[in-house]
Parts: C-alpha cells; sequence; structure tokens
RNA sequence: GGGCGCGUAGCUCAGCGGGAGAGCACUACGUUGACAUCGUAGGGGUCACUGGUUCAAUCCCAGUCGCGCCCACCA
C-alpha cells in the first residue's frame, strides 16, 4: 500500500543509499557491452564550498542528461571532484588559527601549515559532494578526485615541465596585479573593476632649464607619483611640440623626467600631457618599455610607501634636502595617507592647479571585494597563452567543440584572441609548488623531480650546487585546465582516459567560460590533441526574485537544501529543469518550486489511483493491440509526450522538457484518461476494465521513466512501490521507453469528447446550474460520426458533464441553452433553471466573437496576395477555419432565433 | 567605447513569422471514495515605443526609451 502522502524527506535518502548500494551510478553501470561512453565531468567545486543555487542549478542539468543517457543504454561516467582552491582554502585555515589563538602560519612554518590545511580539508573539507547526494546526484563517486592528489599533482607537474622545456611557460619580471592584502600575484580575470567616486588632481611639473613654465599633468593616484619617469605627449600635439626632448622636474624628488613624443597621450583628454608612472601602471609600463624609461617603484609588498634604501627611488640622485624631507613625510606610509599627504604637499607648494570629482574604476579582488588591487613589479611564472589559444580558437570555428547556445562563441572569440600572457604563479603555500629550483647566481631548473633537477644543476654547474626551490605554488586554475584528462589518470594510458576521453559535454555557467573553459580547451589540445569535450552547454545564472545576483554579502542567497528540506530534492530539480530556457537568467521564486512539489503530490496520488483500481503491469501487454478509442487514445498520446521530453533533453531544452511532461501528466493523463477510466475502472469486470487497467499501469510506468531524469527520487520510489513492479530493476538503470504507437483518429475521437464536455462544463458553470444537478440533453443534428461517439463514450460525458441522459432529437428543444458542437447542436433543456436573458447575452456574446473572427478571415480569404503567396496549407487551415465559425455562427443565430421564440 | 541579453497577464517566466500561453496570486462554485499539496469554471494582455520588410509581425530588420551583464578605457 501506498502510504496517503509522499514523503521525500524520508524517500530521499533511502533511494539514493539503494542507488549507491546497486553501484548504479558507477561508470558503465548497466550498460550493455557494445554501449559507446557518455561522459562529463563535474566543475569542480571548491573544497571549502557549499552548495548554493548556482551549483544545484549546475549539477541538476548534469544530472539530468547523465541519467537521460545512462537509461539510453548509454556507458555513462560521471566524473565527481574538487578542487583545491588556493587562496579560499588558505584564508580559511587562516582564519581559523586567528580564531583559535594558535601562532599564525608565518610563525609556524610551511610545512606545518600545509599540514594543518589537509587535516582541515579531513575534518570539514567537502561538505558539498554529500550536498550534492541531497540533490540526487548520479555520480561515480568511486572515482571522486582531488586537484591536490597524488595523480593529478602528477599530471600538474608533467604539464609544467613539458610546457617549460616547450618555451610555453617562462619567468618574467612586468607589471602583475597584486593583492597587498594577501601578497600574492592574481590573474588578470581574477580582477573586478568597480566604480567608485574618485578625484582627478592637475599637477604643474616644472621644465628643466625653463623658470617658471610648466607642464601640467593629471592623476588620480598621486600616492605612486614619486615613481613618475617621464611625461608624455602625443606627437601630433602643437601645443608641446617644443617640449619633446626636453626634461620635466618631479616636485618633491627632483628627478628627471624625459618628455617624449607617444601616442598613449590623448591630446583630447586633460591637458594633453601624460605622467608616466612604469612601475605602477599597466599603461606606463608598456610607454615605459617603448621609450626606455627607468621603473622605479615605490610601494612595498603591503602596498606602503618604500623610499628609504629604496635604489630605484633615488635613482643616482644625491640626496637633498628636498628629497630628505620628501622621505620624512611620506616614507612607510600606506598608499592610502601617502596620497593624502603628496596631495597636501603639492598644495603646499602651490603646484596643484585643480581637483576634479570624478568617478573612476578601482580594480578589487575579485572575491574579497574589499582589497585594492595594485599593479606590482615582480619575478612571476607565465603561460604564453597566445600560442595555445590558437588551436583552441580553430576547434570552435571547425566546429568540433560547440557551444550551446551558440552566441557564447563570440565571447570565447573575443577573449581568446585577444588573450594575455596567464600568470600561473601565487606566493600561497596552498597548491602546487612550482617544480623549479635555483641555483645560487639565481640560475632556474625545472624538473619533474627535486634529483632531477639536481642534476641538471650538476652538469650547468660542473658540480653539486645547493638549490633552493621555488616557494610559489600554481594558480588553483591551472590544474582544474587538466580535470577532463587528469581525473582519468593522465599522464598514464589508463583505460578510463581511453574510453572517457573526450568528454560528451561540458556543462558550466558563463562566468567561467574564462577561467575554466578556455583553458581546459587549450591544455586539452595540447597534451591530448583532442578537445576535451564535444560540446559546451552554458546555463543561466540564478539570481534572486528581483534579478540580483545571489551573494553572501547582500544576503539574499536562497539556499537550494532549505528548498529540499521544504519541498523535497525532486521539486527543486523539477523548478530548476523548468526554468532553465536557454540565453535567460533564471531569477528564482519559492512559489515555483511548491507549484512542482504540488506536480509531485500529484503524480503520487495518480499512483495510488493505480494501486486502488488494481491496475498492475500486464506482461508483454502492447498498448497498439487495444480496443477501447480510450486506450488507443492515451497511448498515442503517450507517444507524443515521450518524444518531445525526448527532443527537449538532446538538445539541452530543459525547460521543453519538463513543460512537455508536466502538461501530458496533469493536463492530459490526469484531468482526462484518468477521470474518463473512472466509469470503467469501477464498472463490470471484463475485457475493457482488464484492458484499460493494464494500459493504466502501462501508461503510468512510462510516466515514471520519462520523469526520472528530472525526478529521480520519486519516480524510483514509485518503481520500487507499484503494484506488480519488479522490485529487483532499478528504474535508474531501466531502458528509456521507445515508443512509436499513433491512432489519429482515435485522438480525434476523444478530442471531441474533450471539446464536448468542455463546453457543457462551461454553459453550466456560466447559466449558475447547480453543480451537484443533473441534466439531460437532447442532441439535434448530428451525424453518423457524432451520433456513434455519443453512443460510444455516452457513460463518459455523462460522468464527467453531469449529464444524466443523451437523447437524439429532431430538433432542438425549447428553453434550452444550446451548444453548438460542428454540425451538431446540444440542447440543455433548463426550463427550471434556465435564466432566458442570460443565455440570451451569453449567446450574442458567442456570436459576436464568431462574427469578429469569420471577419477577419474573410478579409484574408479575399486577400489576393494572400491566396498567392501563403504556402497552400496555411490557406487550407483559414479555410477550414473559417467554415467551422461559419457553421458555428448560423448554429449560434438559431440558437438565439428559438430563445426569442 | 565594444559586445551580449532582456522589456509578453498583478508577480515569476515560456513562446519567437500564420488562431496570445504556464505557474503563483485573484473571483465564483465544488458534486463524483487518487489527489483540498485537489477539482470545475472565470476575470485579467493595443506581447515597451516608432518605423520598415512581408500576403501576414509579439516573433524578422532598423531606430528610440528603459533595464541587466561582460570586456576595454578614462592619465
Amino acid at each position: 500500500m501506498l502510504e496517503k502522502t509522499y514523503d521525500a524527506a524520508e524517500t530521499e535518502p533511502r533511494i539514493y543509499a539503494a542507488w549507491e548500494e546497486a553501484g548504479a551510478f558507477r561508470a558503465g553501470a548497466g550498460a550493455p557491452a557494445e554501449a559507446s561512453a557518455y561522459s562529463i565531468v563535474i566543475p569542480p567545486p571548491n573544497v571549502t564550498g557549499s552548495l548554493h543555487m548556482g551549483h544545484a542549478l549546475n549539477n541538476t542539468l548534469q544530472d539530468i542528461l547523465v541519467r537521460f543517457e545512462r537509461m539510453r543504454g548509454r556507458d555513462v561516467l560521471w566524473q565527481p571532484g574538487m578542487d583545491h582552491a588556493g587562496i579560499a582554502t588558505q584564508m580559511v585555515v587562516e582564519r581559523q588559527l586567528i580564531e583559535r589563538h594558535e601562532p599564525d602560519r608565518r610563525t609556524i612554518g610551511r610545512e606545518k601549515f600545509v599540514e594543518k590545511v589537509w587535516s582541515w580539508k579531513a575534518e570539514s573539507g567537502g561538505l558539498i559532494l554529500n550536498q550534492l547526494r541531497r540533490l540526487g546526484c548520479s555520480c561515480d563517486w568511486s572515482r571522486e578526485r582531488f586537484t591536490l592528489d597524488e595523480g593529478l599533482s602528477r599530471a600538474v607537474t608533467k604539464v609544467f615541465v613539458d610546457l617549460h622545456r616547450q618555451g610555453l611557460i617562462y619567468r618574467d619580471k612586468r607589471l602583475v596585479n597584486w593583492d597587498p592584502k594577501l601578497q600574492t600575484a592574481i590573474s588578470d580575470i581574477e580582477v573586478e573593476n568597480v566604480e567608485v567616486s574618485g578625484h582627478l588632481w592637475h599637477f604643474k611639473y616644472p621644465i628643466e632649464g625653463e623658470p617658471g613654465r610648466f607642464i601640467v599633468v593629471a592623476t588620480t593616484r598621486p600616492e605612486t607619483m614619486l615613481g613618475d619617469t617621464g611625461v608624455a605627449i602625443h606627437p601630433d600635439d602643437e601645443r608641446y611640440r617644443d617640449l619633446i626632448g626636453k626634461n620635466a622636474i618631479l616636485p618633491l624628488v627632483g628627478r628627471r623626467l624625459r618628455i617624449v613624443a607617444d601616442t598613449h597621450a590623448d591630446p583630447e583628454i586633460g591637458s594633453g600631457a601624460v605622467k608616466i608612472t612604469p612601475a605602477h601602471d599597466f599603461n606606463d609600463f608598456e610607454v615605459g618599455k617603448r621609450h626606455d624609461l627607468p621603473m622605479v617603484g615605490v610601494f612595498d609588498t603591503e602596498a606602503n610607501v618604500v623610499l628609504k634604501d629604496n635604489a630605484d627611488f633615488l635613482h643616482g640622485l644625491p640626496v637633498s634636502d628636498t628629497i630628505k624631507a620628501t622621505i620624512a613625510a611620506v616614507d612607510g606610509l600606506d598608499r592610502f595617507a601617502a596620497r593624502k599627504r603628496l596631495v597636501t604637499l603639492m598644495e603646499e607648494h602651490g603646484l596643484v592647479v585643480t581637483v576634479e570629482e570624478k568617478p573612476i574604476m578601482v580594480p578589487h579582488d575579485e572575491k574579497s571585494k574589499s582589497t585594492v588591487i595594485e599593479p606590482y613589479l615582480t619575478d612571476q611564472w607565465y603561460v604564453d597563452a597566445e600560442v595555445l589559444a590558437a588551436p583552441a580558437i580553430d576547434s570552435v570555428r571547425a566546429g568540433r567543440t560547440n557551444f550551446v547556445p551558440k552566441n557564447w562563441e563570440k565571447t570565447y572569440f573575443e577573449w581568446m584572441e585577444n588573450i594575455q600572457p596567464w600568470c600561473i604563479s601565487r606566493q600561497l603555500w596552498w597548491g602546487h609548488r612550482i617544480p623549479a629550483w635555483y641555483g645560487p647566481d639565481g640560475q632556474v631548473f625545472v624538473a619533474g623531480q627535486e634529483s632531477e633537477a639536481a642534476e641538471l644543476a650538476r652538469r650547468h654547474y660542473g658540480k653539486t650546487t645547493p638549490l633552493t626551490r621555488d616557494e610559489d605554488v600554481l594558480d588553483t586554475w591551472f590544474s582544474s585546465a587538466l580535470w577532463p584528462f587528469s581525473t582519468l589518470g593522465w599522464p598514464d594510458q589508463t583505460v578510463e582516459l581511453e574510453r572517457y576521453y573526450p568528454t560528451s559535454v561540458l556543462v558550466t555557467g558563463f562566468d567561467i567560460i574564462f577561467f575554466w573553459v578556455a583553458r581546459m580547451m587549450m591544455f586539452g589540445l595540447h597534451f591530448m590533441k583532442t578537445e576535451p569535450f564535444a560540446e559546451v552547454y552554458i546555463h543561466a545564472l540564478v539570481r534572486d526574485a528581483s534579478g540580483a545576483k545571489m551573494s553572501k554579502s547582500k544576503g539574499n542567497v536562497i539556499d537550494p537544501l532549505e528548498l529540499v528540506d521544504d519541498y523535497g530534492a525532486d521539486a527543486l530539480r523539477f523548478t530548476l529543469a523548468a526554468m532553465a530556457a536557454q540565453g535567460r537568467d533564471i531569477k528564482l521564486s519559492t512559489s515555483r518550486v511548491e507549484g512542482y512539489r504540488n506536480f509531485a503530490t500529484k503524480i503520487w496520488n495518480t499512483a495510488r489511483f493505480a494501486e486502488y483500481h488494481r491496475c498492475r503491469p500486464v506482461e508483454g501487454f502492447d498498448p497498439s493491440g487495444a480496443q477501447e478509442t480510450l486506450n488507443r487514445w492515451i497511448a498515442t498520446e503517450t507517444t507524443r509526450a515521450l518524444r518531445a521530453v525526448t527532443a527537449g533533453l538532446e538538445s539541452y531544452r530543459f525547460n521543453e522538457a519538463a513543460g512537455a511532461a508536466y502538461r501530458f501528466v496533469w493536463n492530459l493523463f490526469c484531468d482526462w484518461y484518468l477521470e474518463f477510466s473512472k466509469p470503467i475502472l469501477s464498472g463490470q469486470d471484463g475485457p475493457a476494465k482488464d484492458e484499460t487497467r493494464a494500459t493504466v499501469a502501462w501508461a503510468l510506468n512510462r510516466i515514471a521513466e520519462m520523469l526520472h531524469p528530472m525526478m529521480p527520487f520519486i519516480t524510483e520510489e514509485l518503481a520500487a512501490k507499484l503494484p506488480g513492479s519488479q522490485a529487483a530493476r532499478l528504474l535508474a538503470l531501466s531502458r528509456w521507453p521507445e515508443l512509436d504507437f499513433e491512432d489519429g483518429a482515435a485522438a480525434d475521437e476523444i478530442n471531441w469528447v474533450i471539446g464536448l464536455v468542455s463546453e457543457v462544463r462551461s454553459v453550466r458553470a456560466e447559466m449558475n446550474v447547480p453543480a451537484g444537478a443533473m441534466v439531460a440533453v437532447t442532441v439535434s443534428g448530428a451525424n453518423a460520426t457524432t451520433q456513434g461517439r455519443l453512443a460510444a463514450h455516452e457513460a463518459l460525458i455523462g460522468r464527467l458533464a453531469r449529464i444524466e441522459s443523451v437523447a437524439l432529437s429532431d430538433g432542438p428543444a425549447p428553453h434550452a441553452a444550446q451548444i453548438v458542437i460542428g454540425e451538431a447542436t446540444v440542447s440543455l433543456p433548463l426550463a427550471n433553471v434556465i435564466d432566458i436573458e442570460a443565455e440570451r447575452t451569453r449567446l450574442s456574446g458567442e456570436l459576436a466573437k464568431i462574427t469578429k473572427e469569420i471577419g477577419k478571415l474573410d478579409a484574408k480569404l479575399a486577400n489576393e496576395q494572400f491566396l498567392a503567396r501563403a504556402p497552400e496549407e496555411v490557406v487550407a487551415t483559414q479555410r477550414e477555419r473559417l467554415e467551422e465559425a461559419s457553421t458555428l455562427r448560423s448554429k449560434t443565430e438559431a440558437a438565439l432565433a428559438r430563445l426569442a421564440g
């Protein structure tokens, strides 16, 4: 017996355990020997992560695909795992040390600290993987990987060493985006530019040797002015032509600033002259290199001003009183204090021309958002992304990898074609330590192992030489870029690698196309010679109900696990699928989830209905052999629904698959078929009843199957508990149905009945006929087909429309509400109940509507252009419609006339 | 500045060349032993605006207005 209500909270964990116990998620589970491979690698969540709505959507969609293909008999692998998330994880553990009043990481040292991170991971890392289980994700957990695993680390080292040998990884001193709080470099795409209100100061810099002459330059960042080494003006700018080649003098310091001609200077902006600070600004860095200007850095790693003992700062200048005063005033100040101080000093010297208030874009750390990123001159490791990008661009151009929806390709190309060197070194401890060792003179030896590096050094120096290892670790995305093949065992040639690479599809959000997708393409192509995935399905971002991006800081986060608690995982999954229309963000509202929870309840009650009426699957039952029109009709509709669901899932149109299933189950199967089946099922035993029972059971099983990828828990539970089910077979491992039976005539017939019942109900409601009242109707003008249908379905019509008898008559009854259905008129003789005036109003309204419709159709069909140019079938449809409408009009007019008489 | 996308029922959203749809909310009525987490019926929309293409435009094109996001730049 099925319980009265479905209890998701009780059922879901139990079902999940049953799947795991049966090994249903293992690679290739249930697949026939000759099955083709279908594989997805999970976008590895951070080890520090917990499930948010974005994960819920991302993994629900993957699970739907994976379950669908598993049911279709593919050899499926959904490869799970986690990302070590360098910065995030290190920060979590550092914070923990502070909270526990333990010594900080620098005090305990690298080795101890990394140990602590590992034990943190063992204790509290990876919560999210259990949360994915609650969602129902059918990953092959036996193959779980972690980016810092031994195997994956081996892959990382090999990639680094190989790329270095190929000249595609190199060390370089250039400006990087520096986080002064974390004290590490980060890559360009980890920087988020935020508009804040700022100031633009216009300063006067004196011209050397021309007392009283100044050049005006503007800056939003006075704190970097002590690093100025030049002034640029546009070569065509007449105003300053004579100054080119001369020097300006840096106030407060006295350094000579060469005035150079460079197109970077835009005559339209500010004064047209721009001061050049190559060590503190990305544009200036380029200008500085072009003109061989000195690089003067004036900050330390925490972005405090350092002038004392700063050889670059003095740059050969004698330590004048001016310089001494400046050092005394600003040395050691942090960058924001230095800004204020320097502005004050400039004011005191009368060198500030104007100050404008204006919005400026300030680089922030994408994650913390609080720290202002500083362009900083350091030695870092870089990947030559431009070389690696070329084949990755070709692959997408040639369609060997396709984005769905396709317009994301534009974003991909745009970025890939303008790709910059990728800074991969991070000044952190948690991550893959860079396999590079340095000799005493700074000579670098890159090797897979320390012993190898030592051997290289011995050969280089001619003797054994002590080496020190590079302190830095790699950007976390470096190891993520290898995910599609490192998780399958590469660099070993494993059977899994052979079988499941390249993967079938990557499912992800657009926000990591640059971070991850592009880099997997580059590394996959370089090391595997094949694209890592055939398709990239880019799904929406989940926003809150008002359209804002969900974020902890905004406090507008909807916790998917709360929704699972309240409504069940199936309801959440179905909601996400139903709302996953391509190319549009999801604004999630809980009322939708509630609605689909009700859908789950509806399905449950459908099964209880079947149980009550002893509808059991019949071995070998084939609906194409059914005798009852009703059963032939629902079998036809099942085929059509299944086709729509299949097409939706095949084309990543999850909303269409969900919508088709929903409409079929609720609006067709429950609302009509089950209602129609009631008189038969509660009637006398016989072949019709047997067949209907079998058909109900058959359709219900097809429903469970077609819904399973989207609602795995409740469907699995039903498959186990439905009467007559073979408990031995898990729905998760059963086959996706293949149906082709369609009987158009049966469909037409039942649809006619549905139309009739709907009309009668509508009129009854409008005439205020008491819901419980049984009425007798007469039908006039019915042709043979209609008469046949009426006779065949009298019981159904009677039950659903509350009609006690149907009699054929020669003419419409007097004092009756009249319904025109095709050629026939149905009279509801409601002498006692009917309000003649109300009926007149109703019919007049109908008539007006029909007349309007006919007017439109007439005009269209009178239009020669339309007849000449529109496709035949469109014209035919319009003609049919006109014919139907005309019949309806004359019948309605007649009915109205009778009412008057 | 470049790019992408969105403005459809009160709300959240589908549809995207030939009869305006769903969920929620709302109104009325609830009889039938699956289901009140339900049933039946109903109200509610010049599909942002203006032009154009077309026999035909909510749908295609252009422009306007409003909104969102991404990239770049603003010394």
